[in-house]
DNA sequence: CTGCCACCGTACGTTTCCGTACTGAGAAAA
DNA sequence: TTTTCTCAGTACGGAAACGTACGGTGGCAG
């Protein structure tokens, strides 16, 4: 029984954590892999432990935007707990590192024998709605600003160091905006003195200060984790 | 036995809806009316027959935003289902009328006895986070005019006739725009013909257009629904 | 060490939408 | 009828972000 890096495979009952461990394989994932592509199946399901995945979904061909943030706190794939096996979103690295990963056949045989596990997972669906509802908001009504600072907060909860390897372009992407609107904001954010920015990394100097400037769009769906696992 | 006018209830199982139906107490709910509060215990959960309901989320103290419609399809207060009894949003009703309702806590009763049910609403979940997901993407990447189409259409999915008993000034709070910017946007939608636009009251004219003015921003989770419900 | 390439900084005219506010019109109440 | 209230139409200056584009720089590959 080892002390999972992952804060859902750290929440387990030990029983539930024999009857996952014999499954879960550790891999490395690089940057911009893919991990669920739209509308096909989920093989995998994946527990990050120093990974960062995004959720895409697409609008037309090549137009994508992000609608939620993965990493050490959740899970991949919920929608195989949901009963199906694909989605219209996909799903691939943001930042690399290491995770732990589930067939998601085997998963599915797991979750019928524990109405635990099937529970906390469950609940961190809850909890990630939450966060794709708290995406529409910060898209609908905050300015780049603090949807970037959402962004970085997000982020930054999810490393175990206060940086954070992505560029500005990947950023822009994320967030459905202009390369350019993305340099002119950090910039403003690096001589307010709130992150160190150097080529494809930010640091975060000021946690307090983006926070501030963030306000209400950042914070709900982190409550309901805190309130709901822990 | 009797032919549901919801089209989760309409899909039931016979042994399902033997289930269900002793505690399903038909109600009629007017305009504006609660039914969720954030963050405060959900009593019922609610089947709609003629109703609409708006899933609000808050930004801040009396500013809010719609993340999901939901009507006849479908069915309020999947939090119960996720393993919480609340939720940090909101849902009021839209467009009043009739719905059949259940007190939560028999609901929770029944989920344990069927898994057949469970698996029905959790793939409309699915359905439901993927509107909410796609409800981001078009206040993040579209104008407007294609994010005011695309709720026509939710809408219009939704109603019986083609009419829509709404004002411009509820459909700003929807969108979180100006009230004056949708009353320009229909302005030029009733000119093109699109939709003939009385007081409180948008009709549906020529579906097929706002269909192509909403581009995919429209369709996704129809297409979920149509694939895992039918 | 040099060339290349991904990444970042900056600029300018343009579009979209905002904030605010005033006016008129339909419906309901007095 | 007259009043009152909600709802809809219009206007104007301004902010935010866009599309596009060009030049500079850090760092890796040859």
């Amino acid at each position: 029984m080892k002390k999972h890096r992952n804060r859902l495979l750290a929440a387990l009952s030990p029983a539930d954590q024999n009857l996952l461990e014999p499954q879960l394989q550790p891999v490395q994932l690089e940057k911009r892999r893919t991990i669920e592509a739209p509308n096909k199946t989920v093989d995998y399901v994946y527990f990050p432990e120093t990974v960062i995945a995004s959720v895409v979904a697409l609008c037309g061909r090549e137009d994508r935007i992000e609608v939620g943030l993965i990493g050490c706190e959740g899970v991949s794939g919920l929608t195989v707990l949901m009963g199906d096996l694909r989605s219209p979103n996909s799903t691939y690295i943001q930042v690399e590192g290491e995770a732990l990963r589930i067939e998601a056949d085997a998963l599915r045989t797991i979750l019928l024998k524990s109405n635990s596990l099937r529970e906390l997972l469950l609940r961190f669906g809850h909890v990630f709605t939450t966060q794709i509802a708290q995406t529409a908001v910060a898209n609908g009504r905050a300015k780049l600003e603090q949807r970037l600072a959402r962004w970085i907060l997000m982020a930054h909860d999810r490393t175990v160091a206060d940086d954070v390897a992505i560029t500005h372009e990947f950023l822009a992407v994320m967030l459905g905006v202009r390369r350019a609107s993305v340099t002119v904001a950090l910039d403003r954010f690096e001589k307010k003195g709130f992150i160190i920015a150097r080529r494809g990394r930010i640091t975060v100097a000021d946690r307090k200060a983006i926070e501030k400037l963030a306000g209400h769009f950042y914070g709900v769906p982190e409550a309901e984790f805190k309130r709901l696992i822990g």
